[in-house]
DNA sequence: CACCGCTGGCTAATGGCATTAGCTTTAGGC
DNA sequence: GCCTAAAGCTAATGCCATTAGCCAGCGGTG
């Protein structure tokens, strides 16, 4: 029997491709084991469970994310930057729903969720505010951004013909607020 | 062997309990079935499933917090109002976190999730605002709400001793934002 | 009061899943 | 060219949902 070449990274990385097709609820050891062209009790030699997976996928999706809006707001601020971070959450929650699902576990490494949130942080700086209530702006954001994103995958939003003009609508009204 | 004097209201409220107790994900048909004093294969001639059951939990779920809306709201108008809606919610997912999760399935009844949905326009009906935009605006507090029901029930806040100031800093940005 | 059928309970069986145990073979360092 | 650690395998265990098929209690009818 040829070895598979497998590593840690590997399993992850598969885990989190089927998670995106089929959920992240139907992600098996079975499938996940078949995706790399092994049996499942051998995922064993490289994760400790399916928990384990879980947790390292939501720490690539932290990841991914925390580059993707480092990215989107460079030379950005203010509204331009509000908007950027915005999109980039909400483009990377439809096109990696599964990844995105598993950030609902504490992640393996804690660092890629602190990175989210310093972009997160990042992206308010251009706004001209009072230090208090600091934790508070960024608990708004979250929430938008979080709600929306969970709202959008799950079809809860009935007509979804005009999502993308609510969602702009939304970055218009948070950004007015932050304003006076 | 007497018999249970069981029906499917009371299967789908062991499963509500249990949901708030245990998590939705850890509701079994065993452990449903252990609370109502039965065994599994017997909840197949009340609910069609654990699929069935999760919906009708859903179900109930939007009565219930449709019922406290309404009764939330009566008499109220303006800040008032978003502010109570605002708290009913929070709160019942707080003391409901199982019941709450099953809300992400569509529920057996689609009505329930119409009354609450109603209750939010009523909330949002003191306001003197503009005819165009009351789509953005329903979304705007649904994802508001969800968002901040799912990452406060998740444990997503890191500091979670000041959890009720941020909601009602937000209640305040949502109700200056709506009033300009 | 006896019976009869429906209904709600039961046990047994099936198939899927995660996980563990223990074996075998590969591949790389000496 | 060997020898060990790692990476794969099969087999087994135990939990879960679900289905099949059996049996008893209960409400109604004679």
């Amino acid at each position: 029997m040829p070895r598979a070449g497998l590593d840690r990274a590997a399993v992850v990385a598969a885990a989190a491709v089927l998670a995106d097709e089929v959920g992240l609820a139907n992600v098996t050891m079975g499938s996940v084991a078949e995706r790399v062209g092994v049996r499942a009790p051998s995922l064993y030699k490289h994760v400790g469970g399916q928990a384990d997976i879980t947790r390292r996928v939501a720490t690539l999706a932290l990841t991914e994310l925390g580059d993707a809006l480092r990215d989107a707001l460079q030379g950005r601020a203010g509204r331009e930057a509000l908007a950027a971070a915005a999109r980039t959450i909400r483009a990377y929650v439809v096109e990696h729903p599964g990844r995105y699902a598993a950030t609902t576990v504490p992640p393996d490494d804690p660092a890629a969720g602190a990175r989210v949130f310093d972009s997160l942080a990042a992206a308010l700086a251009g706004y001209r505010l009072e230090p208090g209530g600091a934790v508070h702006r960024m608990r708004l954001l979250r929430t938008l951004f979080h709600g929306f994103a969970l709202l959008e995958v799950a079809g809860g939003f009935q007509l979804d013909n005009d999502v993308d003009e609510s969602f702009e609508w939304i970055i218009g009204f948070v950004d007015r607020g932050l304003r006076t």
